[in-house]
DNA sequence: ATAGGCACCTGGTGGC
DNA sequence: TGCCACCAGGTGCCTA
């Protein structure tokens, strides 16, 4: 669910009421997500300030005062629900627990941050700020997509050789980070690839043709995510999740949006997903 | 090293 | 209403 621009979205909206302020009380519900929460992440979360909030990735990194990183990654259904009057312009009041609440940050603004994730495909972890590129998760991750790290001749280096269809290639997160099924499927309908593609079969042109693509398609979702934000904070404070339209993702059998293309878009199975795309515009 | 498939979970939807 | 199959925005791990 949540990729890079939604995960970006939640950032955003999560650092106004948690920049600076102090976790005054941490509610774990349950001993793990997809792997068992750290040891004692209650009490080593508890009295400390969150810093800064950043991204990594999928990955939402919260330094604390005490020099622990507090890491979040929200899977496939991982939300988070702002409650509380912690800024005057918004004011949710805080609602009966839910099922699959399992992580609850209660902040010394008034803010509560609750963490609802049904599937429980989200995971958590608290690693040493300094020491944090050498965490399992985060080392293997390729460039960060709006960064100057991601550039031409990475990507071209990257599919040089490869056998995989271009489809996975993008979604391979050690090669650009961020990128899942949604935003791969529009960057291939924007870039005319057919995602059945070798990637190692596509002109080096063409590959270098698909970085400014990616920063486009993530940047306007960021824009979308960020325009709803003022919108579901006033709603129910929940995060994350936003109305954008898209070009191809969903739409099996709905008209091509290339204009002049009579074609109807088309869904493949690769590896277990769904590849939305138009097979005459894409090749 | 690389490619492909499975596994981990719950909930929503649509068909019978 | 019930049951069932299928689908879902992720990704680590295992196998060949």
């Amino acid at each position: 669910m949540p990729e890079l621009p939604e995960v970006e979205t939640v950032r955003r909206g999560l650092a106004p009421v948690m920049e600076g302020a102090v976790i005054t009380r941490a509610d774990v519900n349950r001993p793990d997500l997809r792997w068992p929460f750290p040891a004692r992440m209650a009490e080593r979360l508890t009295g400390q300030r969150v810093e800064r909030l950043r991204r990594r990735s999928k990955y939402v990194l919260a330094d604390l005062s005490s020099g622990e990183t507090l890491l979040v990654h929200l899977g496939m259904s991982g939300r988070m629900l702002i409650s509380g009057d912690p800024l005057g312009a918004f004011v949710h009041e805080h609602p009966a627990a839910q099922k699959h609440d399992h992580v609850v940050f209660y902040m010394d603004n008034g803010a509560r941050i609750t963490f609802n994730d049904p599937r429980r495909f989200g995971a958590m972890d608290l690693i040493e700020t300094a020491k944090q590129d050498d965490h399992k998760l985060l080392a293997v991750l390729g460039p960060e997509p709006l960064s100057n790290d991601f550039h031409d001749s990475i990507l071209v280096e990257a599919f040089k050789g490869r056998n995989t269809p271009v489809k996975s290639a993008l979604l391979d997160q050690r090669i650009v980070a961020g990128l899942g099924n949604i935003y791969v499927c529009e960057t291939l309908f924007r870039a005319g690839i057919n995602p059945k593609r070798k990637a190692g079969r596509i002109a080096a042109a063409k590959v270098a043709g698909l970085v400014p693509i990616i920063r486009d398609v993530l940047g306007e979702a960021i824009e979308a995510g960020g325009s709803s934000l003022r919108d579901f904070r006033q709603a129910d404070g929940e995060l994350g999740y936003f109305q954008h339209s898209f070009d191809v993702y969903g739409r099996e059998g709905a008209p091509c949006k290339t204009q002049g293309c009579v074609a109807s878009i088309a869904r493949v199975v690769q590896s277990g997903r769904s590849s939305f795309y138009c097979p005459v515009c894409q090749r």
